[in-house]
DNA sequence: TAGTGGTCTAGACCACTAT
DNA sequence: TAGTGGTCTAGACCACTAT
C-alpha cells in the first residue's frame, strides 16, 4: 500500500497557503497588481491574519510579492540580473563600475572581520568610501569600501574637497595601487537600520552580502563590503551575462 | 537641538532584543551551548513568545543561533566558506569536484527556468543528476544537474547500472563534450519540501540558490540548480581562498 | 513521558501612506 | 482621515526529540 513515512505529519496551513497564492500569482495577477489586503485575504481563506502573513513572508522572500506598509502588497517584477563583477576584474571607479560614490571619511574604527582581512592592527588608519548602487531607477546595493590609509595621500589633501570628490579621490589612490586580483565571498545577511534606509526598506529586511577582497603587490589594499536587496536582486558571475539575459 | 526627523519612531522590541540577545551570545555564550528555552527568554525579558522568537528568527537567519524542533536552540559556529568554484572552472565529476553523485533519471520536464537555459523545446529529453555536497559531516548542498540527452549515451546502456553509476555515467558524458566555459547566478530561495530533508531543515528555511550554466560549443550543455543552506554557508568565488581562510 | 520548538488563533494598537 | 502593513499579546495545541 505504500506506506510513506513521513506524510503523517500534515502540510502546515501557511505552507498549503503559501501555494495557492503563488499559483493565484502566476495565473491570475499581474506584475505591479495590487491584492487585497491582509485583513481580507485571511477572512477569505479563513485564517488568522498571522498565519496568512507567514504565507506573505516567504512570497516576499522569494522575490514573488512587494509589501509596503501604509500602501498594500504588490506583485513584484522579476529579479533583476545584477552583475557582481561586470567586465572580468573591474576595479573600483574604472569604467564600467556603476557605483556612485556618495563620500569618505577617514577613521581607525572597522569591524574585526574587515580589519582581519585588511591585515590590520589596531590604530591603523583607513578609508571608508560610502557607494550605492542604482538600476532601473531603484537602489539595489549599499557599500563600505575599505581602504589602507597607506594607499591614499594626505588628508591635508582631501579635506578641502566636497564629500563626492573625496571619495573620487581615494578610489582613484587605489586604482593607482596597480590592483592585480579579487576574491569574494557572499552570505546571506539582515539589513541595518543604515542599509536599510538606503534601500528603501525596512531595518532586518534580508541581504545577500557580498565581500570582496581587493589585492595589490600580494596584499589586501581593500574590503568591499556590498549589501544587495534580496528581495529584488538576483547576482550574476561570470564570462557572459546570457544567464542574466535569459533568466528574466 | 538636533531635532532628527525619524528617531521618533521607537525602536521595535524585538529588534531591541535582538541587539541585547546578540551582545549576550558574543560575551557569554560559547559555540554550541544551549540557550534557556522560547518560554524562559520571553518571562525573562518579559516579552511575548511571538516576540522572542521574531528576535530568534532575526539571529538564525544571520547564522547565529540554530534552532532545532524537541531539542532546543544552540549557538552556531562562524558560518564555513563553501568554494563554488575549487578550482577556476572545475567541471562536474572533475577533480576537485566534490559533490556526491546520487542518482540520474531521464525525463521530457524541466522546470520553464531551465528549458529557457538549455534553450531546450517542449519533447526534448533532459538527463537530471541528482548530487548533495557534505563539508564537516554536514550536508551543505543539494543540487540538481540538467544535461541535455543529446550529449549522453542511450539509455539502454545507462539502465543495467546502479543508481550512482548511472550519474556518473552521464557526469562522464558531460565532460566528453568538452565543457568550456559557465557563468551563474546567485540568489535567495525557500527550500521545497525535498532540499529540506537532504539539507537536514524544515521546508521554507532559507536557503542560497547558485544557478550555473556550462557552456560547450558556444551553446548550453547543462545547468545546475544549486541550493546551499544561507544559516550554514557562506559562497566563496574567486582565485584563492583566503578570503574563506581569513573570514572564518 | 517530559520538554522543546513550530503552528495557529483572535484580538489590540501603532507607524506610515495617501487623500 | 481612512486604509494599509508592522508589532505585540496571551493564550492553545501540535510535531518532534530524548529518555
Amino acid at each position: 500500500m505504500g506506506t510513506t513515512q513521513l506524510e503523517t505529519a500534515p502540510e502546515p496551513k501557511y505552507w498549503h497557503l503559501k501555494t495557492v497564492l503563488s499559483e493565484a500569482l502566476d495565473s491570475e495577477f499581474a506584475v505591479g497588481e495590487i491584492l487585497p489586503n491582509e485583513r481580507e485575504l485571511a477572512a477569505r481563506f479563513g485564517v488568522a491574519r498571522a498565519t496568512l502573513r507567514q504565507a506573505l513572508e516567504q512570497l516576499e522572500l522569494e522575490g514573488r510579492l512587494q509589501r509596503r506598509r501604509g500602501v498594500g502588497t504588490t506583485v513584484a517584477p522579476p529579479r533583476m540580473g545584477v552583475a557582481v563583477d561586470p567586465a572580468r576584474h573591474t576595479w573600483p571607479g574604472a569604467p564600467g563600475d556603476d557605483w556612485q560614490p556618495l563620500d569618505a571619511v577617514e577613521t581607525e574604527t572597522v569591524p574585526a572581520a574587515v580589519a582581519r582581512l585588511l591585515e590590520s592592527v589596531p590604530g591603523d588608519r583607513v578609508h571608508i568610501v560610502r557607494r550605492s548602487r542604482v538600476t532601473g531607477g531603484q537602489p539595489v546595493a549599499a557599500e563600505l569600501l575599505y581602504v589602507s590609509s597607506a594607499l591614499v595621500p594626505a588628508r591635508s589633501t582631501l579635506t578641502p574637497l566636497g564629500a563626492p570628490a573625496r571619495a573620487r579621490a581615494v578610489l582613484n589612490a587605489l586604482q593607482e595601487s596597480e590592483l592585480e586580483g579579487q576574491d569574494r565571498t557572499v552570505e546571506l545577511g539582515s539589513a541595518c537600520a543604515q542599509d536599510a534606509k538606503e534601500l528603501d526598506r525596512l531595518p532586518g529586511a534580508p541581504v545577500l552580502v557580498v565581500t570582496t577582497r581587493y589585492v595589490s603587490g600580494g596584499r589586501t589594499a581593500a574590503v568591499a563590503v556590498s549589501t544587495y536587496r534580496a528581495d529584488t536582486c538576483r547576482l550574476t558571475f561570470g564570462e557572459s551575462d546570457a544567464v542574466a539575459l535569459l533568466a528574466g
